[in-house]
DNA sequence: GGCGTAACACTTTTT
DNA sequence: GTGTTACGCC
């Protein structure tokens, strides 16, 4: 065997041999974690410990990816038959088996985040409750943090301090939307992400056969970024290794920066309370960067009370002290720091050595317009991922119900689509008629003229057809990629994006021709074996943001969110947008008041840099149309100011060494990006529009706006039926109804959703 | 009943 | 600046 320890510290031998036994690792941010990772599996292995005996749970599937490689290059290609990857991937392998004990087919769908809050949306219009107060998100936080805290429905419901937290929340239907939540989630064979861990820690507390049989397999469980795991997560890694005891797990609590999504740090902290005989092994020497850089971050994070002791320090170089530049507003400071990056590439640095690193998404464009002038390339991760366009969602969205026809937000998404004239009435009667039948919408919709009858029937009839085609060759074993294309062409999905010639018409197609294209690639991989379509959809859905596919081109300045830079380095990093409110942000500060995570955040951006470190903020900025004016954020005076430089150019400041000259005078940037859509539209039309005065009209108050105040007895009024009095509310089935006796027509039944209603007083 | 247009609301971080 | 909803027209 490869003799790699020999290459190794002390405490990092330490751990790399450690064989039995319970192992917690605190790696300190640049102490080679990734190398002891690699290393330690590929021990393992060599002290014959079969590949398929071994657990590795990962942050990222493309860390695991990686890590994949680095071991088969020093073991073999014995590392393919290793269990890595992200706790959602493997666990949702292991549901795909195991599911149909709890209820669920092998083929279940995942929901991603928009289908999640698409249907909380639809069970609050269903209640008759504000969707001002009730925010899909708000609930979804709610429902995600009960679930990551092994919290049921049904336990939720019963525990009344719960339903306090709600009322005072002034949001008492919670328990009751929960409830609905996860029913309609089961009945549609779907599993949310919080679900993937929930469900296995209940297969893995009701089934001891399985249970068993897991734990009897992974002889050794590994988990990376332990910080930054749940309770849910952790229990699942804790009776998994409760027969072999041979636990190991890496984390740094100074890293800590998911909170939000129920990452307990608790975890690191109470780690020996659960393993007396743990093995701790501090990783403390930074070999990632400069003197300089570690000392600052080294001050900065000691205003942290909640930490475990460790000194981390460097043997590096010295290093520039860390640059602190005030711009003028939010384009300024792109200007800046694209500048900066244009200069110093004259001093040997490339492209892929920069990364810009900001608190929120929407950071990005004054970036991207920046660096594209100078025709800089870049590239831009997380932000709306590929997956999340709409087309994408589209064609998904077709691939989705031939696998699971249970699957109603699916089915919400593509009935009509492309535009086959079937409108949001029909639906909603369909699903009216499902309900009402204890059926579910598939089964109503393949007996369509039993239940309805209208000029939207025959529509209803192609589309299942449509699907019944699908599933069929779905059934005769035809793999994803053949059934993907025909759905592309069958549906005229494909045709309707090529004969828009706009702007965006042309990159939808290309978007969907790219999806395709992925999934021949996946169809084509011999690491799969399986090829279904309910395979590819699985992987697809659980694609972290850090898996994005590169173009081939490595050479680009990174941008993202400091969340996303989680376990990367750079040579020269710019941290930007360091304004009060902004960083720390306003909203983790109101909702939590926890400083010292968004602390720790910093701490994380900071330590991402090798060489050279940027920090930036802008006096006035743009949010979403507004001018803001801003103020330095505390984090800057946090650091001991030994290591910092200010610096304050002004706007009129320009590259040197930047020729114009070959730019034709102008700024021609090469690398075009496509025009908004407001662009788009100014191409279209004149700008010479008069604006029509405004007219004054009187608002009604018609339902839906104002179901929530609707009871029985209420004298109410309608746009057509005249006055009446609401005899019965029926605010339980899919769409709320309302049974009304009218003064000229009798009783009526609405659909309250589109009656329009008014309450007369 | 379906579809196009205009006003409206929404901006934390992610599996 | 963008995606969603509501209204009014066909």
């Amino acid at each position: 065997m490869i003799d790699f320890l020999a290459e190794l510290n002390e405490p990092q031998h330490q751990a790399v041999t450690h064989e039995n036994g319970p192992l917690m690792i605190i790696a300190g941010a640049g102490s080679g974690k990734t190398r002891v990772l690699t290393y330690r599996i590929a021990h393992l292995m060599g002290s014959g410990v079969d590949a398929f005996n071994i657990l590795s749970l990962t942050f990222t599937n493309k860390a695991a990816e990686e890590m994949r490689h680095r071991i088969e290059k020093i073991i073999g290609s014995e590392a393919k038959n290793l269990w890595m990857g992200t706790f959602h991937s493997v666990f949702a392998k292991i549901l795909r088996f195991e599911g149909f004990r709890l209820g669920y087919t092998s083929n279940f769908t995942i929901y991603d985040t928009d289908d999640s809050k698409s249907l909380l949306k639809t069970i609050v219009k269903e209640f008759n409750l504000d969707d001002k107060t009730y925010k899909p998100n708000f609930i979804l936080n709610r429902i995600s943090g009960a679930k990551n805290n092994l919290i049921s429905w049904q336990m939720y419901n019963e525990n009344p301090v719960f339903q306090a937290e709600d009322i005072s929340a002034q949001m008492p239907e919670i328990g009751r939307i929960y409830k609905t939540y996860a029913q309609r989630c089961f009945s549609a064979n779907a599993m949310d992400f919080d679900d993937l861990l929930f469900n296995t820690n209940v297969l893995f507390r009701d089934y001891l056969d399985v249970l068993n049989k897991y734990q009897h397999k992974f002889k050794h469980v590994m988990v990376d970024e332990f910080q930054d795991t749940n309770i849910s997560q952790y229990l699942i890694t804790r009776k998994l290794s409760a027969v072999h005891q041979n636990i190991c797990v890496v984390g740094d609590d100074a890293q800590s920066i998911y909170a939000f999504r129920g990452a307990n740090i608790q975890n690191i902290l109470n780690f020996k309370k659960d393993y007396p005989d743990l093995k701790v092994v501090k990783l403390e020497q930074n070999y990632r960067s400069t003197k300089n850089i570690v000392n600052a971050a080294n001050s900065l994070i000691a205003k942290n009370k909640a930490q475990l002791e460790k000194k981390t320090f460097s043997d590096n170089e010295e290093g520039d002290r860390i640059e602190v530049i005030k711009a003028h507003s939010d384009n300024e400071e792109g200007k800046i720091i694209a500048n900066t990056i244009f200069e110093s590439k004259h001093q040997g640095l490339r492209n892929q050595d920069f990364a810009i690193l900001y608190r929120t998404n929407a950071q990005s464009r004054a970036f991207e317009e920046a660096l594209r002038k100078l025709n800089i390339k870049y590239r831009i991760i997380g932000g709306l991922s590929f997956y999340q366009r709409k087309e994408i969602k589209d064609l998904l969205g077709y691939l989705r119900y031939t696998v699971n026809q249970q699957d109603e937000e699916a089915f919400k998404r593509i009935i009509n689509l492309p535009k086959r004239g079937i409108g949001d009435s029909t639906v909603a009667k369909i699903v009216v008629m499902a309900s009402e039948n204890q059926k579910s919408v598939w089964e109503i919709i393949c007996n369509i003229k039993q239940y309805l009858e209208g000029r939207a029937m025959n529509s209803i009839e192609t589309f299942t057809n449509l699907i019944k085609s699908y599933i069929i060759m779905e059934e005769e074993g035809k793999d994803a990629h053949t059934i993907a294309m025909n759905i592309a062409k069958t549906t005229g999905i494909l045709h309707e994006l090529y004969i828009d010639k706009t702007v965006e018409g042309v990159a939808r197609h290309e978007n969907v021709q790219e999806l395709l294209n992925s999934i021949k690639q996946f169809v084509d991989n011999p690491e799969n074996e399986d090829k279904t379509l309910g395979s590819f959809l699985q992987t697809v859905s659980l694609l972290t943001n850090a898996d994005q596919e590169e173009d081939g081109d490595p050479d680009k300045v990174t941008m993202m969110t400091i969340h996303g830079a989680k376990g990367l380095e750079f040579k020269h990093v710019f941290v930007v947008g360091l304004e009060e409110n902004l960083f720390p942000s306003q909203m983790m500060l109101r909702s939590r008041e926890d400083l010292e995570e968004e602390r720790r955040l910093f701490y994380v951006a900071i330590t991402r840099a090798e060489k050279k470190l940027t920090l930036s903020y802008a006096e006035q900025r743009y949010n979403w149309g507004k001018l803001n004016f801003c103020e330095k954020s505390r984090f800057i005076d946090e650091i001991d100011p030994a290591y910092l430089k200010f610096d304050d150019r002004g706007s009129s400041y320009t590259p040197k060494g930047f020729d114009f000259e070959s730019f034709g005078r102008k700024e021609r940037p090469v690398v075009t990006a496509p025009p908004t859509r407001s662009q788009a539209i100014a191409n279209l039309k004149p700008v010479s529009q008069a604006k029509p005065a405004p007219v004054h009209v009187p608002t009604v108050d018609f339902v839906p706006s104002d179901t929530k105040n609707l009871k029985p007895g209420d004298k109410v009024e309608h746009q057509k039926f005249g006055f009446g009095e609401v005899k019965k509310l029926d605010n339980l089935g899919p769409t709320a109804k309302a049974v009304i006796h009218f003064d000229s027509e009798g009783e009526k039944t609405l659909l309250l959703s589109f009656a329009k209603l008014r309450i007369v007083e």
